[in-house]
DNA sequence: TCGGAAACTACACAAGTGTGTAGTAGACGG
DNA sequence: CCGTCTACTACACACTTGTGTAGTTTCCGA
């Protein structure tokens, strides 16, 4: 049998030296490849064709999450295993959306890693209960609209209502409204508490 | 001239994989040991007197900047490297605060990296331009006393001054002054801003 | 094409919030 | 020992916020 290929995607340069010397040390398996960020990821993965992607989830220029969508698109065979230190359940479960087969910690020890990517690359998936447990106990939050995620934005920085009716020529009063139907979606009672929440769950940007 | 001892202090498995190999593989440096977290690291220094503790800040158990001060207190010729994913401000200059003899991203590449280690192992302070402006333009906050700092953490959790009040057991009135003053240390309007940074910056706990 | 669901608009009213003002108590330095 | 500074207490007043109610638009599936 032939050995499992391997190509490695991740932003940190020791880790990416750490699979390499980890993989290339067993019999069955080898990197053929390395990159830093999820865009790089990708061309990588179209020229080699691995058979397994080990994958970093946060990344300059593009994410783990949509450079797993994209080499799934283009090389369905290809099994993705996530390797991350994010304990966000929405990018966990968007990885898995994506089409990963398995997501792991990096705090994984070396042994349980190998028998990961061996069994990733044998087809199953791969998901400690750890992780298993943080994505099940993330109740879903109900999907905000693009404009209503606007208003979340702004409430974030800090921008009254007045301020918010402003920024988008509506009146207060329709501000209000939003804010309101924000607030039972997200199951919180105030703007602040939202705020909270939208941070935490990385609702909006920075 | 002997070589450069070399302590790993780092939660992740393959972290520690890539730093064994990277530094073993030069002649003039060694890895005596490994830990995977804080508490640990602390342990393996007294006992190995290492050169230069690699050390990583967001770690289970003690944190990096815990455990770069006590091993400084028990052995100030050591050299501490802080290898780090943080961008936070707070935590960077909590790691300079220290005494950590210098402070590089996870990114750096790997002979980056070893002339990192062996710039410190000399004495010379490492802390990349990059970091440098991280902590240079973050404003410190006035400091908030540890009362105002429950009350912070109170507001985070979408309580009211009514509800804060309670818990506390003073008036209204108390609450919505000591909310007052804690915005304007923070240099913001409102308690949704406040418990945005207090958020950002690591203000409260979760 | 028609009916229902949900977004968006708006307002009045009730509840929650923040500031100016002010008094007391403790800490620190001269 | 006295003055200054800051935390903590408190209140009244003005402002901001969130909900109930309600009309219009828009989109989607039957």
């Amino acid at each position: 049998m032939d050995k499992t290929r391997v190509l490695i995607v991740d932003d940190h340069a020791i880790v990416r030296m750490g699979m390499v010397s980890l993989v290339n040390a067993q019999p069955g398996m080898e990197v053929v490849g390395e990159a830093k960020n999820g865009e790089l990821g990708v061309k990588a993965a179209l020229r080699l064709k691995p058979d397994v992607v080990v994958m970093d989830i946060l990344m300059p220029v593009m994410d783990g999450v949509e450079s797993t969508r994209r080499i799934l698109a283009a090389l369905p065979q290809t099994k993705v295993l996530v390797l991350t230190t994010s304990t966000a359940a929405s990018e966990l479960a968007a990885a898995l959306e994506a089409g990963a087969t398995g997501i792991i910690p990096k705090t994984t020890s070396n042994p349980a890693l190998l028998s990961a990517i061996r069994s990733v690359a044998a087809g199953n998936r791969v998901v400690t209960s750890e992780i298993d447990e943080i994505i099940a106990s993330d109740e879903p939050i109900q999907d905000l609209t693009p404009h209503q995620l606007d208003i979340l934005s702004s409430i974030v920085r800090g921008l009254t209502n007045a301020d918010i009716a402003k920024q988008f020529g509506v009146s207060e009063n329709t501000v209000r409204k939003a804010t309101s139907t924000i607030f039972s979606k997200l199951g919180v009672a105030n703007r602040t508490e939202a705020a909270a929440i939208a941070l935490r769950k990385g609702l909006v940007k920075p």
